[in-house]
DNA sequence: ATTGCTGCAAATCCTTTGCAGTGAA
DNA sequence: TTCACTGCAAAGGATTTGCAGCAAT
């Protein structure tokens, strides 16, 4: 059985609202990451009067807490959200529909190729980032 | 021998001018990508009178013509460029100054620890993204 | 009652665009 | 001369922020 969303807050560390919470839900029943304007555009039916600017808190509030990962897709530069999980996630981004796909089971030495056979995604390129602290930046941080 | 920046213009198909000269001749000393405004500033003093939008159309004009690739950057989500190569290029990004640096000779499989110990920065993350076309898209690109 | 969250509007940052004037061929 | 490029100003899109009022505990 699952949490709810309140005791998943809770857990978190995050005051409760019904903006957050249905935020939250969204969230958790999403397939694939999502903009702030989509979860925006998700949200307003469920509550008429919740602002652009409030789901953008709600996010930054969520990744402070580790609720959320946020993602900037680099085709369009637009945040993309969804919960967190502990591992690692590759994503496939279309360079048309800028949607991302979650790329199941990936390995670090996934091969262009390989992701071709493995899905329908057709692969143009691939992009590696390594995050971290430069050597200037390890004394100060 | 190198290539004069007017042979080098002409051999994209690029008409030439003086601002284009001065940005070639910038990215052509580069040894890690830069962010349009930092080619600016150093364009400045060599040009008193280019402006930031010309820039802009500068690189923008360049990587039309696959003289130079764009990349943006996920943490603080601006344009960076550097002359193209045709070698598939991974970077260690700054999580505190946005600064990148090229990893040099970098395997797919490449792991953190392996990073870590061959550089000095310190590993905090990675991130892959895939680029191509999903099913959807393949149909009508 | 208190504290922090929300709605709204305005500001900010990076990037793009329209237009008139200039420069390269 | 011609056409593309430039400088400038203004617009644009995504995101952030200040502030007064409201909601959750």
């Amino acid at each position: 059985m699952t949490v709810s969303n309140k005791e998943l807050l809770r857990q978190h560390g995050i005051k409760y609202s019904q903006q957050r919470d249905i935020v939250l839900n969204l969230l958790r029943h999403l397939t694939r990451p999502a903009s702030v304007e989509e979860l925006y555009t998700k949200a307003l039916p469920l509550h008429p009067t919740i602002h652009l600017s409030t789901v953008y808190r709600i996010l930054e509030n969520f990744e402070a807490h580790h609720l959320v990962v946020r993602n900037t897709l680099s085709e369009d530069k637009k945040n993309v959200y969804e919960l967190y999980t502990p591992a690692h996630k590759h994503y496939m981004v279309c360079l048309k529909c800028h949607q991302c796909f979650p790329i199941p089971d990936c390995p670090c030495n996934i091969l262009d190729e390989a992701v071709t056979k493995a899905t329908d995604f057709e692969v143009i390129d691939h992009k590696i980032e390594i995050l971290g602290y430069c050597a200037t930046c390890q004394l100060r941080h």
